[in-house]
RNA sequence: GCCCGAAUGGCGGAAUUGGUAGACGCGCUGGACUCAAAAUCCAGUGCCCCUUAAAGGCGUGCCGGUUCGAGCCCGGCUUUGGGCACCA
């Protein structure tokens, strides 16, 4: 019988679904362990073969670990609402439910011919109402609290109620917008529209009137991690700056926490770095600056990480969509303001990038006074400063700080250098070093000497605080689309109201027109889109808002009571493993990090960080093949001879080349037009040329794990994903490759079969196939707990070829052999552990017991003398003799270092010389 | 511009973390089996010098350093991938 993938692949994916083989449950009497995948978009391409890789690496994984007697939960799902679906049934009108129900079944039957181990009984589908009731309610709750600094998490808001009542708006610390203060007596006199306006700015989920950005293209908002370099990240339309009323998380009120949390993670530097940068803590003071419009005085804040500078201060710069703007612009200046304040609104973000480093501004009229040294400085805006971060104003120091200082050259403002023997005639001085000079008290001192001094300094006088500023935004929660969980939110006079918890799911409408109307999201075009006769919000929730809390749903997909129960939760706590791309890095990673530790707050999970370790899988590049016609005809000219020629390179479909050689026939039926083509081959052959780049249909380059399956099956298919180097890096897939591994699978089967010849005995096995075995067990065990399955392969080859040449048909190796492959290669385990004569699965075996014994090589213990007085105690292989070892080691140039009574000594040995002598 | 990471044969990649560089696989060359092909198996394969072999020399992006010894550590570059981008 030789190794037919076909009928064994297909006999156990049926065995495992009737025998429910990897369903768990909470069983208290194992160990439990997490192994997450990033769910996927069910997108309409349907899946290549780069998509599976973290698949089957957490497959892989979840595998070792059961065998590890682990009580393993590996779950999957869809993350199934999303723009792409919605965008589709425009310009179809297609229901995106239709669409994403098929994509789905699409998604699963590929994965399905893979052999996941998957506990299929839990998926969860993020567009499911039983599934998105759980995101409503966690916004309910949201919506339900507040961000207590003192406490320094989320409390329910009818505490914050009762605090008000008590102390008026001075009783808490909270990270709120902004309120003009007010005592409790104040509060209780508050109209409930007005009481409900000032809770809006504490709600951890509140509606407020913010800058966005704003998608013509797609008719919604977007979030910062969904735009990139001013284009929408899905579909690549123009973004541009508005104001709008939308609902936001207060993220930045977790900043601290998120930022701190990195620490206690498994994950890799660079995506912490990421996050890190995205959360962007910086450590300064806030100064207050007296300003004068010539008429009125008011006391502005600025923010600034070098007060140590602040003698250098030369003028002060608003972010053109300040508040300060109105009040500094005096009348003589209003018409030229007003002007730059058009210019700068109608730019896109877009623009605004391209054009970075034009400076552009204009002065408002007034002035402010430096409170150091009492100085009268001009106040100007400009686009370099932005609105939303510190208080929109700052203080310039042209010499120390590279905007600063361009603004000053084309605006001809003073340049006043403020650290001995700096030269800022070409550009400024921004390090942080240097002795300081024109700063009065803080002449002399080191300049980090000075940002203390100066920050103690401007404390004690009262002029400003200590501040930490976060670059972390609030993030903006609603989508003006329809196919995304509806809010469960209505307006009762205009007051935002919860929608009864009782009443959840609130159910996204039908809806026959998708398109929005004037501005309007599609669901105001539902019929009937009320609750208790009053109209429900009509935006609906972003992308993020379903594959925030997805891990934890797992744990109990079918809780109608609850998001998760406490049982559940407090079996499986959190994420051991989790798998997936770097692309989330500041998106959905920052966001369930935030929603998970605004649930640890209240109670409902366990654990505040929810993904313990975090493995980024890289991408899988395609490889593309070229072919070269020659300009003006229609003949194609070889790689090697192309330069003779002037030519222009084409994409050709990978699946009509093989080993970069063209099949000419397979050439002229791809296309009409290559059906009389022409062509000068090399040596009889016509060699294409190749590049890495992105796996897509437009490239001809996509390979389909289908039509892997087809032709090597599954179990090659995943162990060659593996092989083909390490899980973290980006890799081009090459097809031709993967012969190797499905050598590798025909020459372990026939250890056991020799055609219909069934070799297996029970003699007992030699010292040298246990070597071989233990070597792999050792190897294989280190290798997967640090993710280098690569390596792992290449040790199972070593170990096949080192048995198969000994000859070794013993259950006693052949059976751990079966254990140990099984994580990889799944079906092929399970057929010839079933004929080794077992009646369960091999998920219920154990990993084999590694005897280090038999991996030490052929070696012994000597001592060794030296001038008559033994010093040395080497491991040396045993058909060394004593005499050649004494021999090289005097010879050895480290000799005399080492010498001495007791030294003991490794002596390194490579046939024939020394290589090195360690102390031990 | 700033912050991470990477660089090893024709290719994908190994190297016990400072100790025989190039494991394993692909590709290529030669051979066996075959009428032939496929499949399978065996041998060779870093580069240079050389008819061949032996022997030798050179080799982990570049320049320098530490060390008995450096792909690995230190200093300075180059190229390349990724992230951020007026965050005061």
């Amino acid at each position: 019988m030789e190794y037919d993938f076909r009928s064994i692949e297909r006999k156990w994916q049926e065995w495992w679904i009737s025998h429910k083989t990897y369903r768990v449950g909470e069983d208290a009497s194992r160990p439990k362990y997490y192994v997450l995948d990033m769910f996927p978009y069910p997108s309409g391409a349907g899946l290549h073969v780069g998509h599976p890789l973290g698949y089957i690496a957490s497959d892989i994984f979840s595998r070792y670990k059961r065998l590890k007697g682990f009580n393993v939960l590996h779950p999957m799902g869809y993350d199934a609402f999303g723009l792409p679906a919605e965008q589709y049934a425009i310009q179809t009108g297609r229901h995106p439910e239709s669409t994403t129900t098929e994509n789905i079944a699409r998604y699963r039957s590929q994965l399905d011919r893979i052999g996941f181990s998957y506990d299929w009984s839990r998926e969860v589908r993020t567009c499911d109402p039983a599934y998105y009731k759980w995101t409503q309610w966690a916004f309910l709750k949201m919506f339900g609290c507040w961000y207590d600094r003192a406490a320094d998490k989320a409390r329910p808001i009818e505490e914050l109620v009762a605090a008000f009542e008590k102390g008026g708006s001075a009783a808490v610390d909270a990270s709120c917008g902004e309120v003009n203060p007010f005592t409790a007596e104040q509060w209780k006199a508050f109209s409930e529209k007005e009481k409900s306006d000032i809770l809006m700015q504490y709600r951890i989920a509140y509606q407020g009137e913010t800058s966005v950005n704003w998608c013509e293209g797609l008719g919604t908002v977007l979030a910062n991690d969904e735009v990139k370099e001013g284009l929408s990240v899905r579909g690549g339309f123009p973004v541009e700056q508005k104001k709008m009323k939308q609902w936001q998380l207060r993220v930045s009120a977790y900043a601290g926490r998120l930022l701190e949390g990195l620490d206690r993670l498994d994950w890799s530097d660079s995506l912490k770095e990421m996050q890190r940068n995205w959360i962007g803590k910086s450590e300064g003071t806030e100064v207050v600056f007296k300003v004068n419009n010539g008429s009125e005085t008011y006391d502005m804040t600025i923010f600034t990480t070098r007060v140590d500078t602040i003698f250098g201060v030369t003028f002060m710069v608003l972010a053109p969509e300040s508040d300060w703007v109105e009040k500094l612009t005096t009348p003589a200046q209003k018409a030229e303001v007003d002007e730059y304040l058009a210019y700068v609104k109608k730019k896109t973000e877009r623009e605004r990038i391209a054009e970075t480093r034009t400076v552009t501004g204009v002065f408002s009229g007034s002035y402010a006074v430096n409170p150091l040294t009492g100085e009268n400085v001009p106040v100007w805006i400009s686009e370099y400063v932005l609105a939303g971060y510190g208080t929109g104003a700052i203080m310039a120091v042209p010499a120390h700080d590279s905007r600063d200082y361009a603004f000053a050259r084309k605006f001809n403002l003073p340049i006043v250098p403020i650290i001995e023997g700096c030269d800022v005639s070409e550009q400024s001085f921004d390090a942080k070093e240097g002795k300081m000079c024109n700063s009065g008290f803080l002449n002399g001192m080191d300049v980090k000497q000075a940002i203390e001094a100066a920050k103690d300094y401007v404390e004690e006088k009262g002029l400003g605080r200590r501040k930490t500023n976060f670059r972390l935004r609030d993030a903006i929660f609603s989508r003006q689309r329809y196919w995304g969980e509806p809010f469960p939110i209505y307006y009762k006079d205009g007051i935002a109201t919860p929608v009864d918890e009782a009443d959840l799911p609130l159910q996204l409408p039908e809806i026959s027109d998708f398109k929005s109307k004037g501005g309007e999201p599609p669901l105001a075009n539902a019929k009937d889109w009320t609750y208790k006769g009053y109209p429900l919000e009509t935006s609906t929730m972003p992308g993020f808002a379903g594959s925030s809390a997805y891990y934890l749903r797992y744990m109990d997909p079918h809780n109608d009571q609850g998001l998760v129960s406490r049982e559940a939760n407090a079996y499986w706590q959190d994420v051991d493993l989790y798998i997936g791309g770097t692309e989330h890095a500041t998106g959905h990673l920052i966001y369930s990090r935030f929603w998970n530790k605004f649930l640890f707050d209240l109670g409902y999970v366990v654990k505040d960080e929810p993904f313990r370790k975090l493995v980024n899988q890289g991408m899988i590049q395609g490889r593309s093949n070229f072919v070269y016609r020659i300009v003006g005809t229609n003949k194609f000219v070889s790689l090697g001879l192309k330069d003779q020629y002037e030519t222009t390179e084409i994409h050709v479909d990978i699946n009509l080349v093989y080993n970069d050689r063209l099949d000419l026939e397979a050439f002229k039926a791809w296309r009409p037009e290559f059906q009389d083509a022409e062509f000068v081959l090399e040596n009889g052959e016509y060699i294409c040329g190749w590049a890495v780049e992105k796996m897509s249909k437009s490239m001809y380059n996509v390979v389909n794990p289908d039509s892997i399956c087809d032709n090597y099956g599954a179990d090659t298919l995943r162990l060659y994903e593996m092989f083909l180097g390490p899980i973290e890096q980006s890799k081009p897939w090459d097809t031709k490759g993967i012969d190797g591994v499905n050598r590798f699978l025909k020459k372990f089967w026939r250890l056991f079969y020799n055609k219909d010849q069934w070799l297996v005995t029970d003699e007992k096995a030699t010292p040298a196939e246990l070597k071989a075995l233990h070597k792999l067990i050792g190897k294989e065990e280190a290798d997967i707990e640090s993710f280098s399955y690569n390596t792992t392969i290449s040790a199972f080859m070593i170990a096949v070829g080192e048995l198969t040449d000994l000859g070794c048909n013993k259950r006693e190796i052949l059976e751990p052999l079966v254990v140990l492959i099984s994580p990889f290669a799944p079906h092929i385990a399970e057929e010839l552990w079933e004929a080794l004569g077992h009646n369960t699965t091999v998920a219920d075996a154990r990993f084999p017991e590694y005897v280090a014994a038999y991996t030490v090589e052929n070696t012994c213990t000597y001592p060794v003398s030296f001038n008559g007085k033994t010093r040395f105690t080497v491991d040396l292989p045993k058909d060394m003799s004593r005499e050649a070892v004494e021999e090289a080691v005097r010879a050895h140039e480290m000799l005399p270092k080492y010498v001495g009574e007791q030294t003991i000594v490794k002596v390194i040995v490579v046939p024939g010389r020394i290589v090195n002598i360690v102390l031990k």
